[in-house]
DNA sequence: GTCTATATGCGGATAGAC
DNA sequence: GTCTATCCGCATATAGAC
């Protein structure tokens, strides 16, 4: 039952982080939902910062693998020329979407989890999170370079984080609104499109230099 | 004394929020940043949270008050014609940043509070908030359908998402960026206006039904 | 209005029986 | 591995002196 226990726990804590925040969910809530005992979570993983860490990767490996091997299969189309940011984009957000594909207000925990972690958890476990992303960004800022070379490196830096911003609040809210307006339901992958085409065209906008 | 000691702990409320969140911000950290009583906080502002709205809405009233002014005169302006899309994203974004426009590491404290507030406030106390920004959204997305008529509503509502989210994760994250990262060193009004370009485009980006 | 002292409860973590 | 019982600190909030 050991590997059963685990897994409750994971699941629990990451439904109940996602929908109350970090420091607003006590290890009582998440034993009580899990239906374990208090102290399961320090046993199986030794404090409430380490379970968050143990949620966050059982899916930001698997995320970011894919994200790899999908930038490879396109610079490996592109025989070393550049490749449409319209293509990046997509290859950057696409796993994320997948992953909880079907996205409804009791089924997305971990999208919504990931949304907060941007704001929510402190510098210092924030820091420790980011190196699995270093590989990422640093391979996908190289090719966006490379693909829109009239943009400067600031302002590509500036692009990517309205970028990631507008992907991270769309995961964490997207659902909510879905319930609360019905005009906004949208199945994932259509809303995973809309995104693209926003991002895409926000990535590939006019510099500032030029005039309109 | 007493407007200095509500002022003095509405700033460090509002700097210790941003920086820690509220959660996990204590009355304690308060009173003692501001160098008051413990006690004073709850004589002055009734609760933690009541003291949260203060903060917010010190700022916020006067941000939703020049939008409807600058969208007013956009709509004078226009005579009943549409307005250019990047006007309205423009007049919609730029109240903000002007709110705080010496926006350094120890200075932008209610632009990211306001960063965190979309994603870590409790559904209940956030729809209380939501409320003073009803007018707001309501008359920028007509004055938005107006401006881009090729759009449908549910799009309109998913790239207004978009736009709200990158302005929050940029409010939030950008001055630690600024201080992490030498080569995204902008002043902040040159972030809004690359803010406005990358969003007005991502607004206007063509929608799904057409090709490419 | 401002302070000290304190009520009361919840938080994470752990000791030790089974 | 799982449980109960408990430690101990910090949280918000308030009573009551000044």
């Amino acid at each position: 039952m050991a590997a059963e226990t685990k897994d409750r726990i994971l699941d629990a804590a990451e439904r109940l982080f996602a929908d109350h925040g970090f420091p607003a969910t006590s290890l009582r809530d998440i034993t009580n939902a899990a239906d374990v005992n208090l102290a399961a979570v320090n046993y199986h993983f030794g404090s409430k910062e380490a379970l968050l860490i143990a949620v966050l990767e059982r899916t930001t490996i698997p995320v970011n693998r894919d994200r790899l091997k999908r930038l490879d299969q396109l610079e490996a189309a592109a025989a070393g020329g550049p490749v449409e940011p319209e293509q990046l984009v997509r290859a950057f957000l696409t796993p994320l979407f997948e992953q909880q594909s079907n996205w409804t207000e009791h089924n997305f925990s971990w999208l919504k989890l990931m949304g907060r972690i941007h704001t929510e958890v402190d510098q210092e476990l924030r820091a420790k999170l980011i190196g699995q992303y270093e590989t990422v960004l640093r391979r996908f800022s190289a090719a966006l370079r490379h693909s829109l070379p009239q943009l400067g490196q600031t302002e590509m830096i500036w692009r990517g984080l309205f970028m990631i911003g507008s992907m991270s609040f769309t995961m964490t809210w997207g659902a909510s609104i879905m319930v609360t307006n019905v005009r906004a339901q949208r199945a994932p992958m259509e809303i995973l499109e809309e995104l693209i085409r926003f991002t895409a065209a926000g990535m590939a906008a006019q510099t500032g230099k030029s005039s309109k």
